[in-house]
DNA sequence: CATGATTAGTCAGCATTTTGACTAGGATTG
DNA sequence: CAATCCTAGTCAAAATGCTGACTAATCATG
């Protein structure tokens, strides 16, 4: 039972099918919970058996029609004693600090090469949360929008999630910077003197 | 088949039995990838089998005896596979963050008590990798040990953990902070005036 | 005008993770 | 000197997560 209250918190800011929820999940939700897209439809139908979401069929004529849902009162209340007792600590599950861990060990080229393709795919995602904070503060200027603006929960995770991707690619980029080193290979770019 | 490589992992750093790794799981490892101490038994048992790692029985006196394992060659070339083949991206699961996200529609001072909470974990987390990597470089500065001395892997992967858990200590306290103005609610020590 | 991508799912089943209960002896603390 | 903590595990079962295969219609591309 804990990917349920995501699911919840993350309908609480529209009404969404199963397939717009796991692109959802894709993009801003990845930031703070992490689903395949099987796990939200089967979650979604037993939210539904249970009452806490209640789903609509929307007919659509030029593609598949699709079960959109909301959260309901008792989803609301499921979310508040949720958030009642104490949250069990985060988890992280990350393959390419485990290949770091062991560099000494190992290869340094195979390590170095996918932290530098992984900066690049950290940068797209700052650039991609950096997109969604503007849009959703609009005209306003962040201290504004902190201060009054409403809802506030989606901004804050959001500015948690672009802070996390930022600091992933400046630890890629400087460790692939440094093994590089050690290694005594040459960075792109770079030419021995 | 993902657990195996972050055992292997934190095995290459010395000779740990089941109960020791739990704890250095617990807190280093924790940073990267996270396993409760069931799993570990199970995995080191399975590793051994397949020859991964072998295990030693050590008697003691004072204690219960222990089992340690250290990584055997063909454990190295699990990992050098491992490392050839692209990382799955990184999973993050964190109900705190759950929570946020549905501020708006529940009773936010729940989700404050435990930002707040939180913030004291992570900066006991953030001392406790300072001093680990203080014991790490021992008498050399950052700089130098980065870059001659070995193992740097494990200094790096800290080096991640630290950051990641400033960067929650400062979201936690930053976020408890807004939270409680915009309810309205005076944070501990201040006073309207 | 065929090929592939996108939307919008379903179904079955394996794999992994987590929980809880249990054992057992020595060390520590009130 | 009784109660609890710490070391060092084992076992079974429940809960959760993930993979892969499949359907089916429309839209975009070359």
């Amino acid at each position: 039972m804990a990917l349920r209250h995501a699911v919840l918190a993350a309908l609480l800011d529209g009404e969404y099918s199963g397939y717009q929820l796991a692109k959802i999940f894709d993009l801003s939700v990845s930031n703070f919970w992490h689903a395949v897209p099987q796990q939200l439809y089967s979650e979604l139908a037993k939210l539904e058996t249970e009452g806490l979401i209640s789903g609509r069929q929307i007919i659509q004529h030029d593609r598949p029609n699709k079960r959109v849902y909301t959260v309901t009162p008792a989803g609301i209340d499921e979310l508040e004693r949720f958030a009642a007792v104490p949250a069990k600590p985060g988890i992280i599950r990350e393959n390419l600090l485990v290949m770091v861990q062991a560099v000494d060990h190992i290869s340094a080229p195979a390590v170095i090469t996918q932290l530098e393709s992984r900066a690049l795919v950290a940068a797209a995602k700052v650039e991609l949360f950096e997109r969604t904070l503007q849009h959703l503060r609009g005209d306003l200027d962040e201290e504004e929008y902190l201060r009054n603006a409403s809802p506030v929960g989606p901004y804050l995770t959001c500015l948690r999630g672009r802070r996390f991707e930022q600091e992933n690619y400046e630890w890629f980029t400087s460790t692939a910077r440094l093994l590089r080193m050690r290694a005594g290979i040459q960075a792109e770019g770079e030419t021995s003197a």
